[in-house]
DNA sequence: AACTAACCGGACTCACGTGTCCGGATAGCC
DNA sequence: GGCTATCCGGACACGTGAGTCCGGTTAGTT
């Protein structure tokens, strides 16, 4: 790690292998995906796999980092935007796109020990507060109904297993009127 | 059991006692109190648990029926009311009071599996139902949202460990925003 | 008071998932 | 081509919770 000395080829390409497989389960079918599923599916043993990632949650956050940071980006500009409701407005369909297409990482995004899932709850928090200035939002409204309403919606999507686009798209509307007034 | 042979009293007081444990438990902490933990309360080893309730899920069951029964009721009534729109604002609040106060119940209501929790959902689908054909509720509002939003708050707001009447009253509040048209 | 059938509960098995260890294999260097 | 540091992965240790079994005990009857 530190070192940084030259790995070997073939550790490298495990490394690899592993991370693609763990992508790959954890999108399909959330984290509940155990550690040897994905051991077998990169076609290595258990231990490769602890070699690289200390723990099941180190792996699940190098799977899941690049996304947290992409949704952060496009909150962040949400917030910034001239009129933050209609930002708001068109983000939650967005984002709940982003949840349906990857399970793990909606999966993580309900996780509220993690840290980039809680970052990315706050900053919600804040488009909603900057949304509520521009428009008709119920004005009580605040980053705990990001996490009670819109996390409980995503979380039984999840628990009910629903793929369908066009239900998630209805359900980014109907939390949307959960917040107006 | 089918003989029904007079049981030894000790056998059902310790029957007694281990209902009364296993209610109070399930309503402070919700199911995922363990077998062992409900047979220490109760003064009982675990077998003597099992002889009752061949499985969790039975001692559940027991604890939760008459609870469902009477929710079921009530739901009953709300559909049956004058005005089942005015009886569905009235009756939501209630609901989550109930489940707040009783998290072994909320927690049986989340579980689809369990029959009495289905059927419940189901009551509550036909009383959005009807309350649609009387105000102004979605009209494309149904058993699913049911499902989606009313069962996604209370398990988010059993996540997040909400005790605070106030909090569960706002969110029959938003619940109902979210119905609304 | 003695006897027996029923009950009690500690100890056990089983299943599952995380994380560790060490003998064997192999990549990379000389 | 040989040597060694590094890596590989099957086997193992651990923890947790559900459900079972059997020797000891006690209630209820005669």
């Amino acid at each position: 790690m530190t070192g940084n000395a030259p790995r070997r080829a073939d550790a490298l390409r495990n490394h690899d292998r592993v991370i693609a497989a763990a992508r790959e389960l954890f999108a399909e079918r959330g984290l509940d995906v155990t550690v040897p599923e994905v051991a077998a599916r990169a076609g290595v043993g258990r231990a490769t796999v602890y070699r690289s990632y200390p723990s099941k949650e180190e792996l699940v956050l190098a799977v899941a980092r690049e996304s947290f940071r992409a949704l952060e980006e496009r909150t962040l500009a949400a917030i910034a935007a001239d009129d933050a409701y209609r930002a708001f407005v068109a983000y939650l369909p967005d984002l709940l796109e982003h949840l349906r297409r990857d399970r793990g990482l909606a999966a993580a995004f309900l996780e509220a020990r993690l840290v980039p899932a809680a970052r990315l709850v706050d900053l919600i928090g804040r488009l909603v507060e900057a949304a509520k200035a521009a428009g008709p939002l119920r004005p009580d409204t605040g980053v705990l109904d990001v996490r009670i309403v819109l996390c409980g919606v995503i979380r039984q999507l999840i628990v009910l297993d629903e793929r369908e686009p066009a239900v998630w798209r209805r359900y980014a509307d109907v939390i949307l009127a959960a917040f107006r007034s």
